[in-house]
DNA sequence: TTACATATGTAATATTATAACATTACAAAT
DNA sequence: ATTTGTAATGTTATAATATTACATATGTAA
């Protein structure tokens, strides 16, 4: 680190978004479920995106700042709502097998169970994503 | 169902393999790495298969089996070389950040372990998929 | 042998993602 | 202020991944 801040620079200086990084920001933001590429771009086209292109670049860059999470086995990108994540780009979700709904889990003790069992198992991890699969509550209900 | 086995029966009968699925299977288990089915579609040509939905439907197959994997964040398909993943269907891989090599990692302790960890903190889990990135062996030395 | 579920074959198409290239915006250094 | 370098943009085309739909076949159980 030093004196302001140097290795971890890119995470940590956080530079302000340009345009396209912003309005998709905004639309993961205010959006209760994790939505797909050309699902924002459809959304995004009134605010003049055109192009997969425009969007995938945007997405790239707030997934690398951690700002959103892509949920791999749904190709499909999720606003973070954990602070821990900027530091850490440790993930973990909790998919419902039935209506696929995800939420993801904000747990220091979590996560920190997780890199401690790696750590105990020799492993030498730089991150991980985790994704549970349970059956959420509405879906336990029905 | 019925007499024998009940509950799990699935995965437990385990019917013997359609062609297709065993010409898949088969290039899975003599592949030192994941494959992505219209690579396996490519290799599997000369044996007759000509459509992708013919991979994909082994592979379909193959995975509800618990005989491969599939690794969601490189959209390809592994063999499973832990015979606990017929019972239980988690996994946990080791992907090397550089080079990308996938490994399958076959610790019955660290399975337990993730799965306390997830009941600990009241998560009421099925299965999960633990994605650990890594530097491998190869690319720590280079 | 009928019925049923599962697998197959095939064509068409949908969905997700990237390559390539020309241009623009912006910050840092001189 | 101008040069320089990096990152972002815009646009077109195309690659890579995956599914729908439908007709047919196969195996197993009643």
């Amino acid at each position: 680190m030093s004196t302001s801040e140097t290795s971890l620079s890119k995470k940590i200086q956080s530079p302000t978004l340009t345009k396209n990084q912003k309005i998709v920001l905004d639309l993961l933001e205010n959006s209760s479920e994790p939505l797909k590429a050309y699902s924002i771009l459809a959304s995004l086209q009134k605010e003049g995106l055109k192009s997969p292109l425009q969007v995938y670049r945007a997405l790239d860059k707030l997934v690398e700042l951690g700002k959103i999470h892509k949920i791999e086995s749904k190709n499909s990108f999720i606003i973070c709502n954990n602070s821990n994540c900027a530091n850490s780009s440790n993930t973990v979700f909790a998919i419902c097998e039935k209506c696929e709904n995800v939420r993801e889990i904000k747990n220091t003790q979590l996560f920190e169970g997780v890199s401690q069992l790696a750590k105990k198992h020799r492993l030498n991890v730089n991150r991980y994503n985790l994704e549970f699969y349970e059956l959420c509550k509405n879906c336990k209900i029905n």
